[in-house]
RNA sequence: CGGGGUAUAGCGCAGUCCGGUAGCGCAGUAGUUUUGGGAACUACAGGUCGCAGGUUCGAAUCCUGCUGCCCCGACCA
C-alpha cells in the first residue's frame, strides 16, 4: 500500500478524552474514530488489524473443530422469553421497536439464538457433538463505557456454542475450547492465563476467565508463577484425543490461578512468596459450560442411544477480537508508539522514502515494493514527500514490526537500513539482502 | 446509578472572574528555501463559542433549563 494514497489520518496530539495508552494510541495511530460513548469506527489500520486477529481467531477454532456461521445482530425478543432472560439481562440489553411495534434486542450474545437454530434441526446423539461460532458485533449497554474498545457499548465477539449428549462429551468440548484459547492467544504473542471464574448472567458451574497480565488490566488477579513459563500446546495437538485434550487443561488448571472475585487469600497466601503473582489483567476471553440451562427451557432435545429424548449439554466460548486489540497494545508499546506483534501487524513492513524525487532512491523504493509485495510481504509505503523526522515518527507510531528505510546517504554506498521496531536495532545492508530477510521472515 | 469535571476551528488550548462583536499552537491550502529523527518564512482559508430560553443598547462571558463527552466509584465480554 503507498501512504500517499491510504486513508492513515495520524494524530500529532492526543485527543483529551483518552486515558489509556491503548486508546490514545488508537487514536493517533489513525485505528479508530469514536463516535459516541462506547461507539466507534474502526478506521482502514484499525481494520487491518482487527482481521489479523480475527483470521487467527478463525484458524484456531476451525483447527478444534468448531464451525462457523453468522446470526444476526438483531433478535427478537420472544426468543428471550422463552429462557427467562428477556427481564433478567435488565438494561444492559438495547431493546427496539420495529415498524409494526415488534419487540426486539440487538444481540449482547446469542445462547438462545443458536438453541433455536439447533433445535429446528437436530434430533439424534448421531449429529454430536456441534460447536457453532461466529464473529459478529454485539451491544451491551454498559452504564460507564470506558477505555476505548476495551470496554465499549458495540464490540466484536467471537462466541462459539457447543452441544454434547452427556456431561463427558461436554466436559471434552470445554476441554477442545480450553486448549484452543491457550493457542489463540499464544500466537499473537499473549501470555494469556486461565482463570477460575464466575458465571455471571450466562449461569453454569464451571468457568475460565483468560487473562492477560498487563498494568492498566482493570481486574486484580492472582496466580502461580509457573505460569509465565507455561507453554501452549502444539498445532497437531489431536482435539479427539480425550485424554490428550484433558491433560493440557489438567496441567493449566492445577496451579492457584484466581482473579479477585474468586480469590482465596489463606490458599494462595500458602505459597511461598516467591512463587506467588499479583497483577492486574485484561480479560480477553471467558468459557462457561452451563449443562441444560438453556436446551431445557427452551426444548433442545435429541434422542440418545437408548432411545430416550434428552435435552442437549451445552457450553459458550467468548472472545473479543476488539477488545483484544487494545489489549494488544497495552502489551506492546513504547514512548514512541505500538509494537506490533508479527501476526498481528497491520502491515510487516514500513517503508520509508527518505527522499522523494530523488531518481535512485525512488528506483531502489519502487523495485524494493514491487519485489516484497510480489513476495507476499506486507508492506506500507511512504511515498510522500515528507521530511524523514515525520515519517520515522509516523512508523514508529503504527508500530510496524519492520522499517525499510532508504536514503541518498545509504545508496550511495549500495545500501540501505532495516530497522527492528521492537529492539531498535539498525543495520545497514544491500536492498538484496534486506529482500531476502523479509521474505524468509514471512515464511 | 452516585460523585466530580468539561464543552470555543480537524486536534490541543487561551479568552469567561471584570459583558464591547473571537485568538494562539499544531494540522490544512499556495509559494519560496529546505530534506537521515515531527523544518523555516510569507500569504490564505477555516467558528451558529454544545443546545434552548432569559437579562442587556450589546452575551463565548451574567442567569435558568437541557444535552453531549470524560474521570472516580459500584456493575460487566
Amino acid at each position: 500500500m503507498r501512504l500517499s494514497r491510504y486513508f492513515l489520518p495520524i494524530l500529532r496530539e492526543t485527543p483529551k478524552e483518552a486515558e489509556i495508552v491503548s486508546h490514545r494510541l488508537m487514536l493517533r495511530a489513525g485505528m479508530l474514530r469514536q463516535e459516541t460513548a462506547g461507539i466507534y469506527a474502526w478506521l482502514p489500520l484499525g481494520l487491518r488489524v482487527l482481521n489479523k486477529i480475527n483470521a487467527i481467531v478463525r484458524e484456531e477454532q476451525n483447527r478444534a473443530g468448531a464451525i462457523e456461521l453468522l446470526m444476526p445482530t438483531i433478535q427478537p425478543a420472544d426468543l428471550w422469553r422463552e429462557s427467562g432472560r428477556y427481564d433478567d439481562y435488565g438494561k444492559e440489553m438495547l431493546r427496539i421497536k420495529d415498524r409494526h411495534e415488534r419487540e426486539m434486542l440487538f444481540g449482547p450474545t446469542n445462547e438462545e439464538m443458536v438453541t433455536e437454530i439447533f433445535r429446528g434441526y437436530v434430533r439424534s446423539y448421531k449429529d454430536l457433538p456441534l460447536n457453532l461460532y461466529h464473529i459478529q458485533w454485539k451491544f451491551r449497554d454498559e452504564v460507564r463505557p470506558r477505555f476505548g474498545v476495551m470496554r465499549s457499548r458495540e464490540f466484536l465477539m467471537k462466541d462459539a456454542y457447543s452441544f454434547d449428549i452427556d456431561a463427558e462429551g461436554a466436559r471434552h468440548s470445554y476441554a477442545k475450547m480450553f486448549v484452543a484459547y491457550l493457542r489463540t492467544f499464544e500466537r499473537m504473542g499473549l501470555k494469556a492465563i486461565p482463570m477460575r471464574a464466575d458465571t455471571g448472567p450466562i449461569g453454569g458451574s464451571l468457568s475460565h476467565e483468560f487473562i492477560i497480565l498487563a498494568n492498566t488490566g482493570e481486574s486484580e488477579v492472582f496466580c502461580h508463577k509457573d505460569f509465565l513459563d507455561y507453554e501452549a500446546p502444539p498445532a497437531d495437538i489431536n482435539f479427539d484425543d480425550r485424554a490428550a485434550v484433558q491433560d493440557v487443561v489438567d496441567r493449566w488448571t492445577a496451579r492457584y490461578a484466581a482473579t479477585s472475585e474468586m480469590h482465596d487469600a489463606p490458599v494462595f497466601e500458602a505459597l511461598p512468596e516467591a512463587e506467588r503473582v499479583s497483577a492486574r489483567g485484561i480479560e480477553v476471553g471467558h468459557i462457561f459450560s452451563f449443562g441444560t440451562k438453556y436446551s431445557e427451557p427452551m426444548r433442545a432435545v435429541v434422542n440418545g442411544a437408548d432411545g430416550k429424548e434428552v435435552p442437549v449439554q451445552m457450553g459458550s466460548y467468548g472472545i473479543g477480537p476488539s477488545r483484544l486489540a487494545a489489549a494488544l497494545i497495552e502489551a506492546n508499546h513504547d514512548e514512541a508508539g505500538i509494537i506490533w506483534p508479527r501476526a498481528v501487524a497491520p502491515f510487516h513492513v514500513g517503508l520509508a522514502n527518505l527522499k522523494v524525487g530523488d531518481p535512485a532512491t525512488d528506483a531502489a523504493c519502487e523495485d524494493l515494493y514491487a519485489r516484497l509485495t510480489k513476495a507476499g510481504v506486507e508492506v506500507l509505503y511512504d511515498d510522500r514527500d515528507d521530511r524523514p523526522g515525520a515519517k520515522f515518527a509516523t512508523l514508529d507510531l503504527i508500530g510496524l514490526p519492520h522499517q525499510l528505510i532508504v536514503g541518498p546517504k545509504g545508496l550511495a554506498s549500495g545500501e540501505i537500513e532495516l530497522k527492528d521496531r521492537r529492539t531498535g536495532a539498525r543495520e545497514s545492508l544491500t536492498p538484496d539482502a534486506a529482500f531476502n530477510r523479509l521474505v524468509a521472515e514471512s515464511a
